[in-house]
Formats: C-alpha cells, sequence, structure tokens
DNA sequence: TTGTATGCGTTATCAC
DNA sequence: GTGATAACGCATACAA
C-alpha cells in the first residue's frame, strides 16, 4: 500500500542470499487443535480447555492427567488467534526495542523474554521504524491491533503517540523511565569518579543519532545532580557523532569552556573512543589534562591504549525492577524477588582514561 | 512451569526500574469491528469485508465509498485474530535473531520490517534462548504455533530441531546460510587484502563464543578458497575470546605454526582488536609482521590506533537478497528488484593494521 | 465431574 | 450488487 521501500541505516549487517523452503505441498498441515487432544484424551473440548488452563482442582485427577499427556503427546499449543478472540488478549508481551543502539540489547530481551516465559507469556520484540518513515498508523499499532498483546515492555522506542495510543485501549504499558533509578545512578557514578580524580569541571557527551535517548538523558540528570551537590558548576552538554571531527569539535567546545583541565561522562564506550582518540590528535593529555569515562565496558573499550575507563552493569541485575514490576502486574505473586541495591548492579571500572 | 529463572550474561544492559501502567479501570476497551463499520455504512459485515478487501469491482461505487470512509472514520483495523483463525495463518513474519552478537542487528531488522510491511506483512523478532536453557519445546515453537506466522526469516538463530520442526509444518523458512554467496565473498576479500600485502601465511580468527556461527563457518570458508585458489597453506583456525589472554594465545598458536609473519582475517573488529592488542603486547609488529583485519567497520575499530583494517557491508544492499527471496514466496510479483553485484555490497576499508 | 452451546471477528460460499 | 450464513479454535456460562 504504501509505496516506499527501505529506508535506512548504511553499513555492516552482512546478511546474505536466501535459499526459501516452501511449503511441502502448498498446502499446510492443519495443527493440532483442543479437539485433537479432546479426541485423544477421550474427553470434550471444554474439558481439555479448562484443565489446560489451570481448573484443575475440581476434576479427576486422572482425567487431568490424560488431558495433560494427550496434549503433552500431540505438542498442542493454543492458537494465539482463537483464544485472543474470546478473551480480548493474548498471551504475547511486546517488548519495544530503543531505536537508540543499544550494546546488550540482545542480552536484554533474551533475559527478559526468559522471564516472561516463566511467568506463562511469550516474548516477541518490536523493532519500532526508524525515524525517516514514521508512518500512521504505526507498525506498532498493526502490532498490538494483531497480537492484543497481554502487555507492552519499553525499552526505549515508544512514541509519546504510540503511547497514547496503548493507554487508550488499555494495554499494560512498562515504561522503565519515569521512576528510573539507574540511569541516574550510572551518571551520577561517572561524575563522582571523575571527581575522585580531581575534576572539578564535568562535560556529558551525548551519543548524537538524531534521536532523543532516553537513557541519555536519565544519565546526564545524574552527573547534572552530583555536580548541583557538590557546588560544581552544570555540565556542558555536548553531543557526538562517532568520527573524529565530531569529537574534535565537541572538545573545542568544551576547552572553551573549561581551558584545558576537565572531566567527560560519556553516554557509551564509543562516544568515549570517539573522545579520546580526537583528545589525542588535538594535544589534550588524557587522563591528566581530559578525564573520559564511558557507560557499557564494551570489550573494544577494554583493548585499545589507552584503557577506557567505565561503568559496568550487570544486565540481569538491571533487569530486576522491570522484572519485578511484570510479576507484580501479572505474577501469581508466587517469587517476589529481591530488588539488589543500586551498587551491585553498576559499578565502575577505572581504566587509563580517567 | 519450568523452574529455572534468567540465566545469562553479565555485563551492560543498562535498564531499570519500572513504572506501570493499568489498564483503564480493568476492563480493555473492545475495538472497533466490521461490524461498526457496516452499521456506519449502512451494509452489512460482509459486504464491508469484500470491499475492503478489495472486490471492490463488483459494487456501487457509492457504496465502495461509504465503506471506506466508514472505515476510515472509525480508525477501523481488521482483526488479526479474527483473520489468523478463519485463514489458518497470520500475517506475522518471524525474524530469528542470531544467537551471535550481530553488530548492526537493529538496523537489520528495521530494514527488514520496513520491507515486510509493504509487502503487507508484521514482522516481529524471536530472540532464541541461549544455550544453557534451551528447552523442549522452544519458544519458537510457541511463537509460531500461537502466531501461525506466514514465514520466518532466519539471520542464524535458528536451530536444526526448529528447522525441520518448520518445515515439517510446511512453514516457509527464509534460510540465507543454505546457498549463502555474501559471506563466503566477505572472506575472500579479507584473504585477498591480506595477499595484497604480502602476506602467504593467512590464519582465521573465529569468536570464541561458545556456538556454532555460521557467518564465521561460511566467511572462514571463503578465506579457505582464496588460499588453495592462490596455492597458500590452508588456513589455521583460531578461537579468541575477547580478553587479552585469549588473543594472546590464539597469536601464540599462529607464531608457532608461522613463525613472525602471517596475517589474520578476523570474524569481526573486536576480535580484531583483540588480537591487535595482544600482539603489541608480545612485540610483534603491525602491520609489518603480522596482518589483521576485522569485519564490520565499528565505530571503535576506526577510533583506535591503529586504525583497523575492515571489511564495510552496506546494510541495506545486503539484504537484497532475503528481500528478493521474501518478494518471490509472497510478492504480488510488482516490485521485482535488482540483485545488487556482491563488489557493490561490501568492500575492504584499508586501516593501519594490514 | 463432565459435556453442550454460544460468541469472539473475520473470510468465503452461496443465495437473493 | 448485496446480504445471510457457516466455519476457524478457543473459553466459558450453564446444563446435565
Amino acid at each position: 500500500m504504501v509505496g516506499d521501500s527501505g529506508s535506512g541505516p548504511e553499513q555492516g549487517g552482512v546478511v546474505t542470499q536466501a535459499a526459501v523452503t516452501r511449503p511441502a505441498a502448498s498446502a499446510r498441515p492443519r495443527a493440532t487443535t483442543s479437539a485433537d487432544v479432546a479426541r485423544r484424551a477421550a474427553v470434550s473440548r471444554s474439558t481439555v480447555s479448562h484443565v489446560l488452563n489451570g481448573q484443575t482442582a475440581r476434576f479427576n485427577p486422572d482425567t487431568v492427567e490424560r488431558v495433560r499427556q494427550a496434549a503433552a503427546d500431540l505438542g498442542y499449543v493454543p492458537s494465539a488467534a482463537g483464544r485472543a478472540l474470546v478473551i480480548g488478549r493474548s498471551d504475547f508481551i511486546v517488548i519495544v526495542a530503543p531505536d537508540t543502539t543499544l550494546t546488550r540489547l540482545q542480552d536484554v530481551v533474551e533475559v527478559l523474554a526468559a522471564d516472561m516465559k516463566d511467568l506463562g507469556f511469550t516474548a516477541v520484540a518490536h523493532f519500532p521504524p526508524t525515524e525517516a518513515e514514521r508512518e500512521l498508523p504505526s507498525r506498532l499499532h498493526r502490532v498490538v491491533e494483531a497480537l492484543r498483546p497481554a502487555g507492552v515492555i519499553d525499552l526505549g522506542g515508544l512514541s509519546a503517540r504510540d503511547l497514547d495510543y496503548l493507554r487508550g485501549i488499555g494495554c499494560p504499558v512498562l515504561t522503565q523511565f519515569e521512576q528510573d533509578t539507574l540511569n541516574p545512578y550510572i551518571g551520577t557514578l561517572q561524575a563522582a569518579h571523575l571527581h575522585s580524580r580531581g575534576h572539578t569541571e564535568i562535560a556529558y557527551a551525548f551519543l548524537s543519532d538524531g534521536r532523543t535517548n532516553p537513557y541519555a538523558s536519565a544519565r546526564a540528570t545524574g552527573v547534572g545532580e552530583f555536580c548541583a551537590e557538590h557546588n560544581l558548576r552544570a555540565p556542558a552538554h555536548v553531543s557526538v557523532s562517532l568520527d573524529p571531527s565530531s569529537a574534535a569539535q565537541a572538545l573545542d567546545q568544551l576547552v572553551g569552556r573549561y581551558g584545558r583541565r576537565f572531566g567527560i561522562a560519556c553516554y557509551n564506550d564509543e562516544v568515549a573512543l570517539a573522545l579520546v582518540y580526537a583528545a589525542q590528535r588535538l594535544g589534550l593529555s588524557i587522563p591528566d589534562e581530559v578525564g573520559v569515562i564511558g557507560v557499557d565496558r564494551s570489550s573494544a573499550g577494554q583493548l585499545v591504549v589507552p584503557r577506557l575507563s567505565t561503568v559496568s552493569a550487570d544486565v540481569v541485575a538491571s533487569l530486576a525492577r522491570v522484572r519485578l514490576a511484570i510479576v507484580r502486574t501479572y505474577g501469581t505473586g508466587s517469587a517476589l524477588e529481591e530488588l539488589p541495591p543500586l551498587d551491585e548492579v553498576v559499578s565502575v571500572l577505572p581504566g587509563e582514561t580517567s
């Protein structure tokens, strides 16, 4: 319908020639239904439905077992379509990926998906379209409309419009940024580390990827709070794209403002690398004059000279709050998790750049 | 059911405290249905269905317009649930993410998703569980069974078992690795570049992440083919994890085999960085003695000294083959794409390490 | 304790 | 040209 074809990014993805496995003949075998299970267990479809939905108490244990066995034998999985139709929602949870490059996205989604599965949900990920081709209704709209998901977990890519839409239709949304404490804490940690290295002028370097980045904002806020508490000047904000000239430009700004001695808290290790590179070319001494600290403990940052100072976070632990929220929303209340204190979730890994 | 909670990786992901938006009251508003549209257009539901499905020819133009207007007014989106139920399959395409860290995964998925949308499909991504917690039936099983997707696109995470399963149920699967030409070509390019730099001994460095990596295998094959064609010794294979000691160990092996002069084609830029780092510490001169070339044109690789030689691929172009396969499978045959030649999709970006 | 009947929203067949 | 009607697979109120 919409005519335009893939806009989009440029470099690196390396995917290739495709071979298609066509459906066997053309007719796709019908999947096993609850009727099949019922037949095999010698009960009615409704009994199957009841048993499989946990109404196990008021049934003959023998029957329950038979039904379960039959379902297992046949590898029966209730059709989301039928279920969604009658319930009004499905067992799917949609994870909305951030439109920012999140280094450990795969890990995050995997952990979340495993959790969801333990709660009886099935997680799928939605990657929002790039800025360029935002359409109406959005793709998320379609996904939600079709899936009727039990919930949506926003990792950062949810637009305000989509959020409104979801709230409008009463779909539970887990937004991590409303009461986020971890990302501000990360910023605080960066600032505190630079401060401990003797820096009294601290700047924050955003990744310039054209979009608002909730992670970056939250972290910059943390940096700002630290500065305020310690009577330092409010941090300058610079925006850096991942090339030498952009980084050099940002450094120029900072030198203009601070002179030759200051610390930079960076959105991530890549930004930090760019600034370190530019600083060296500009003859700024690292770490003596300029201190740099990133976030992510990327392997690259640990394999270069000078080795990057960075903030390292534990994926599983950092997801604890999201998981807790999920359990609270949908949970059987069973496994009430402990929230690990922030300083166990995230910590500074000192390197040679600060 | 399964007891275990999130196993998984350790570092970096940075997600945080969550706030839940609960459904308005508890009852979720029912979406507008074709019946609503029918009422508003003063026709029957079946007429709505016909018109909206393009059976517009044999209808009174007035009626057609009325129906369309009503649908637009109400923001009507056909329920995929109902649709899937009657059709037997949904409009979903499941993109299976690789279990390997694919640098540009987000870009890849975004491009693919945009394409799918143009074809009338909705893409969702599935992240297969980590090795540790492979379960039976797999999560993919559940996703597919519940979604009844129109197809599955494998980016690398599809297990043999899942592939069998999908073929068994007649679900079209796009596997890129069966007739992959791009990844071998990347390997060839790496080898040719090292060769052009005077290296007659060439090794391949895998990323040691515990899993079989179809990308890496295909690329190593390409390296091997180049060597065979140019009467070089078959490349040694080493496995490198992203820390100095592992890289040093790998280098030791290679020095033992080749002496102090050889080239290394690396799975990606991170592996390359690790080897460069280790080589420098071992007193091997880069690029004079050891040549190193990566893949991905990661920004980090371009922001360090020595700047990494790498192979750079165009995401959109490299997806052309997959997209073509998709169009062939589902397409209206309309936009028959040109396949760009490989040397326009991918190219060597010489740096200071080769 | 189990089975029957109904409806969810859609499409497809077939009357009118 | 248009509109009833029957599935699709599931869950559930209700009857047995």
